[in-house]
Parts: structure tokens; sequence; C-alpha cells
DNA sequence: GACAATACGTCGTCACACGACATATCGTGT
DNA sequence: ACACGATATGTCGTGTGACGACGTATTGTC
């Protein structure tokens, strides 16, 4: 079987990649997630749990995360990026990238170099 | 009346940005929005006319757009962005760059100088 | 006269984010 | 010992929005 093609997922949701996003650099749990994106975004994007275990069990679903092996005498069950999620979320920042350096053609933007 | 606050209408779907992104540099009817984001996108991204002309709809009732006073004997209608509407749009275009400035830091895009 | 491109629009469906709610444990202060 | 906030995971119902399918008419152009 053939890799899937990553750029067949996208776009992703706001929130899918935010979490996406949240996991790019180690495992993390849920609450973990929760608390890294409202940190990183400085309390802008604050994900309520209904959005968070919904998207995780997409995530799952998909192989785009994988449940941690530690963490099993833990009540935290953690998750990290599969190889095909690092690619997804790879594709994703590349196709916003292309969005920010459109705005910036159009004048919107400034100060972007690409 | 104070102006109303752009993030509030923030985040933005992938296809209300594309519309909007597609008026920045001039006001256009609705088939050639269609066209300008299937050329920019190179084809990736063909807005279907159901998805363009319900957010056209949406995008007049919350005065982003407007209509264009020109186009009167034309069968065609033309749309321009309002102040507020690119108040939006930059908003937006903001919220993206912070995305990609994040997927640099955690090294999973490389190249941007933000 | 045929046929593709231009142009606008409606409708039904499916996916998704989100808030509300529920439950339980852990740590700290009194 | 008790209280209470933070940690931690989960379900469910609702509303919004993208999208494909379909419908209609006009404008080139071969």
């Amino acid at each position: 079987m053939v890799d899937r093609d990553p750029t067949a997922s996208l776009p992703l949701t706001p929130a899918l990649f935010h979490i996406l996003l949240a996991l790019v650099d180690g495992e993390k749990h849920g609450y973990a997630i929760l608390k890294e994106v409202e940190q990183r975004t400085g309390g802008t994007v604050a994900l309520s749990t209904g959005t968070l275990y919904g998207i995780i069990k997409r995530l799952l679903a998909d192989g785009m995360i994988r449940e941690s092996a530690a963490g099993s005498n833990d009540r935290r069950q953690a998750y990290r990026l599969t190889a095909f999620g690092r690619k997804v979320a790879l594709a994703e920042a590349e196709r916003l990238r292309d969005l920010v350096v459109s705005a910036q053609a159009k004048k919107l933007l400034t100060g972007f170099t690409g």
C-alpha cells in the first residue's frame, strides 16, 4: 500500500491544526495540549474539552496520532504524532504560508520575506 | 456606535478568507472571484457556486462586502470590500502569520523570517 | 445551429466546533 | 480532617457552514 497523500486531508480546521502543532515538539496528554495551545496563543484560543477529545478520537482513527505506551500506570494518556500526522501538519503549514504570501503580495500584509 | 472588533469574526473559514483575499485588489463579480481563487491556488482550490453565493450572502449581511453600483445594466453584480471587511481580512492574515511563525519555531517549517 | 464558457442561484446533507454537563483525582492550605 | 481549585477525561446536543447536485439563462465561437 502506498503512503497516503497528506494534502488530501487539507485544509485542516484551526482547532485540529492547533492540536497537531502542540504535539510537534513531543508527546503530550489531553490536558497538556489544552494548556499548550492556551499559552502559545496568549489565551486567545481556549479549546473546550468537547472539541479536544472529539478531535483526538478522529486523529487516532485517521492515523495522525498514536497512543503513547507510557502512562500505563498513570490516569493520563499521552499522544504523539505519527509520521503521517507530521506530514499532514507540514502540508497544512505550507498551505497557510502560501496564504500569508498571497496576502503580502496584495499588500494586505507587510514584512514577510517568505 | 463604536467600530466592531474585527478579531471577533475570527477565525475565518478557508473558503471565506479566499473570497475576501480575491477582493483585496479590486471589486469583482461572483464568477470572477471563482476564477481568481482557482488561478491563485494553481487549481487546487475550486470553490463550488453553492459555497460562493452562500458566503457572499453572509458577507453582505455582516457588512464585510458591499454591492458595487456599477453593473446596473449588466447581468453581473460586482462586490467590493468594506473598510470593516478589509480589517477582518488583515486580522485573519495576521492570525495565519502567527501560526506559520509558530510552526517555524517548532522546526516544522523552515525559511521564514517573520 | 451546436456547444462550451460565462454567470447566478437554491437545496439537502454531512462534518465539525463548541458549550454544557458529568465524573474523578491530586495538591495545598487551614 | 476538610475544602477547594487545578488537573484530567469524557459524552451529548446544537447550530453553523462547506460542498455537491441540480437548475436556469446568456454569451461567445466554430
